[in-house]
RNA sequence: CGCGGCGUGGAGCAGCUAGGUAGCUCGUCGGGCUCAUAACCCGAAGGUCGUUGGUUCAAAUCCAGCCGCCGCAACCA
């Protein structure tokens, strides 16, 4: 591979959205990738690791005016308390990027034009829901459960506006191929599932400009544009290494990109949009994109759900840090997560996991050889030793374990390097059952025999701890402080040797490295807090819900511009009976209705399924827009529209009084 | 018949690509040990591997149907 020759190893995070404080989630990626980095420095890699935030576009422009201050003042702020979280966290990146450095603000328009000047983007029209008190397009996923502004919960329309587009579809086959025939997508499990719903259907263009706000980077050659996220933001993987800028010129040395890791939710983008733009480009592809899962929330009913600030129940990682140690939230981290896969958070299995690996398993077995060394030696081991053919199997052990961690790290499977190196500190731990030192230490004709059994377990464990420091960077100098290796002895060279430590090695007992952890006292003050915080997130939203219903910022949806008893007249509303109602099959939403019209009948289509059984429908009298132009619905033709409001709690159907005959005209 | 994934002892998972004694972690029970953070080690109980059928000498593993759960897409005239 290309990497083996030149030996670097470039790995990104996606660059984080600063509309809020960072959680957890953030974490998750940020953490696996520094670990990432931390294992191919020590193998000798010249690492760029690079992390950032995406910082235009329109939500955080509202946040900011919400907040009295400029996007830029606003973005700042919270920059800050990203910065400050990595670097509790221990976050070993090298570059950190900011889509309004102004080298990334001249490099996307440069990218940009050229995107335009290849032909590759054309300006168009978007079309999209659109809520006017927000002033903001939303796209379909987006929307509330309702079909209402994310933002405001109010009801959107169809506009449009001016906007330039990338065009995908000269990519197709390159990009099917990508996802098929290579290991670009990791895992590969999603890949069908990509060419299936999105290349063979055919790609839709991209929207990369906007109109409608501001805080973003203007587009050079038409100024009332800026470009809208993907080109501003996906670029950033680039324009760090200095592409199209002067700031860095390592573009050369670390591109192509050998990690991208995103979690699942963005997946589509960087699978499809990310390596089109390189393509029309010509800029060499991505070795591989590392998918990740969600952290799911267990509530103490039991039943996961996604971690959600509205819920309260976003994981304050500072303040677990601060409980447990930093070392023992990443490992627990990167412990559960498996590619691909949601991994479930809740503080019992996470203190469950820092007991059984980190305090009884790792902790406990460094604890008790130190202490025998320290009580049978006085603290160093005599040269002398006797070795013994059970010694064997641990060694063979111990000295193949980086090979197998180099294969994990290698594939991003950090869970499973893990697991192999906690496979580790259980032989060990047996090894002490096996050779029963404290028996050796009664017997003074076997001191060398004892000396070659406690030297064997530092042995051990300076290779468990090399391993494990990309991990748990913050503990594992303790750990050799502990056993009396230096620096250089916890190399990666020297893990996959034993015999590495003096001789005459000296330990020094120190402070418990993972104490254990009380569960039912911790489980019952972290459920305190929780709570406190789910309380302040209700009481907030409803402070915000009361704030809504003041007059001039109500649930009411702004008045339509007007019009005259013409267009008026234009509706034919009529009533309608209930004849029949099924369900539309393989449809979530929506209703047909077999309906008397007076007129010899009709059917219509409905989406309130979610609101209605067909069976309370049946026979009730409803108003219809009988001359709207019929259209199918999931392959089933609607002739009209049923009348309905849209309130609060639903869509609730316009039923008339039933003596009204079927085909009454309604004015 | 839109696309894809999953269903393995109480819980969470591995095994399935290249069929041949069902494995790991946690939990439970019993025993051992005492160097250690009430930690460690050994043993036991506990599984019709969702269901039905097929291929095969042999299927958790391959094939087909069915059931259940999840995700994506579509859908609100």
């Amino acid at each position: 591979m290309n990497t083996e020759n030149k030996k670097t190893f470039y790995i990104t995070t996606p660059i984080y959205y600063p509309s809020g404080d960072p959680h957890i989630g953030h974490c998750y990626t940020t953490v696996a990738c520094d670990t990432i980095s931390r294992y191919k420095r020590m193998q000798g890699y010249d690492v760029m690791f690079l992390t950032g935030t995406d910082e235009h576009g329109q939500k955080i422009e509202q946040k900011a005016e919400a907040a009295g201050v400029t996007p830029k003042e606003f973005v700042d702020r919270i920059v800050a308390t990203f910065k400050e979280l990595w670097s509790y966290m221990n976050i070993s990146y090298d570059r950190f990027i900011r889509t309004t450095d102004g080298y990334h603000v001249s490099a996307v328009q440069k990218i940009f034009k050229d995107l335009y000047d290849r032909g590759y983007i054309y300006k168009g029209k978007y079309s999209g829901k659109y809520c006017t008190p927000c002033e903001s397009f939303w796209t379909e996923s987006q929307l509330d459960e309702n079909g209402c502004c994310p933002e405001c919960h109010r009801p959107v329309k169809i506009a449009e506006e001016e906007a330039y587009f990338f065009k995908m579809s000269p990519f197709s086959d390159r990009l099917e191929k990508l996802l098929l025939e290579t290991d670009y997508l990791n895992p590969r499990t999603r890949a069908v599932e990509l060419v299936n719903n999105f290349i063979k259907p055919g790609l839709e263009d991209v929207c990369v400009s906007r109109t409608s706000f501001k805080w973003g980077i203007p587009v050079t050659f038409d100024e009332k544009h800026v470009v809208y996220v993907w080109i501003d933001a996906l670029s950033n993987y680039i324009t760090a290494l200095g592409y199209d800028n002067d700031e860095y010129d390592d573009f050369a040395k670390y591109w192509p990109a050998d990690v991208h890791m995103v979690a699942k939710d963005i997946m589509r983008f960087h699978a499809l949009i990310w390596p089109a733009m390189l393509m029309a480009l010509d800029i060499p592809l991505p070795k591989q994109l590392a998918v990740h899962g969600w952290i799911t929330f267990q509530s103490k009913t039991g039943e996961a759900q996604k971690m959600s600030k509205s819920l309260g129940n976003v994981v304050d990682p500072l303040m677990l840090g601060k409980r447990y140690g930093v070392d023992s939230i990443r490992y627990h981290i990167l412990r559960e997560m498996a590619l691909g896969a949601d991994s479930a958070f809740s503080n019992e299995i996470m203190i469950n996991r820092i007991n059984s690996d980190l305090a009884n398993g790792f902790g406990n077995l460094v604890s008790r050889t130190v202490a025998m060394a320290d009580k049978y030696f006085g603290g160093t081991l005599p040269e002398e030793r006797e070795a013994a053919e059970i010694d064997d199997s641990l060694i063979g052990e111990l000295t193949a374990l980086r090979d197998i961690t180099d294969k994990c790290i290698d594939e991003t499977r950090l869970k499973n390097a893990l697991e192999a190196i906690f496979t580790a500190v259980d032989r060990a731990n047996k090894y002490i059952d096996e050779t029963e030192p404290w028996k050796l230490g009664k017997d003074e004709s076997k001191r060398a025999r004892l000396a070659s059994v406690l030297y064997n377990l530092l042995e051990s464990i300076r290779i468990i701890s090399t391993l494990l420091a990309p991990f748990m960077p913050t503990m594992m100098p303790k750990v050799w402080e502990q056993i009396g290796a230096a620096e250089s002895d916890a190399s990666y060279d020297n893990a996959a040797g034993f015999g590495v430590l003096p001789a005459n090695v000296t330990v020094h007992k120190g402070e418990i490295l993972f104490p254990r952890i009380d569960l039912d006292k911790e489980i019952a003050e972290l459920n305190a807090i929780i709570e406190k915080n789910m309380e302040t997130a209700k009481a907030k939203l409803e402070a915000e819900s009361a704030d809504e219903n003041t007059p001039e910022n109500s649930d009411i949806p702004a008045l339509l511009p007007e019009i005259t008893i013409d267009d008026f007249a234009k509706l034919d509303i009529r009533a309608a009976k209930v004849l029949s109602v099924e369900k539309v099959k393989k449809s979530d939403k929506l209703l047909c209705f077999r309906l008397d019209d007076g007129m010899g009948g009709r059917q219509v289509v409905s989406g309130i399924a979610e609101y209605y059984t067909p069976e309370e429908l049946t026979g009730k009298t409803v108003q219809i827009i009988a001359n709207l132009k019929p259209i199918k619905l999931r392959g089933v033709e609607s002739l009209g529209m049923i009348c309905s409001a849209d309130t609060a709690d639903g869509v609730k159907v316009l039923f008339l009084d039933d003596s009204i005959p079927a085909g009454s005209k309604i004015r």
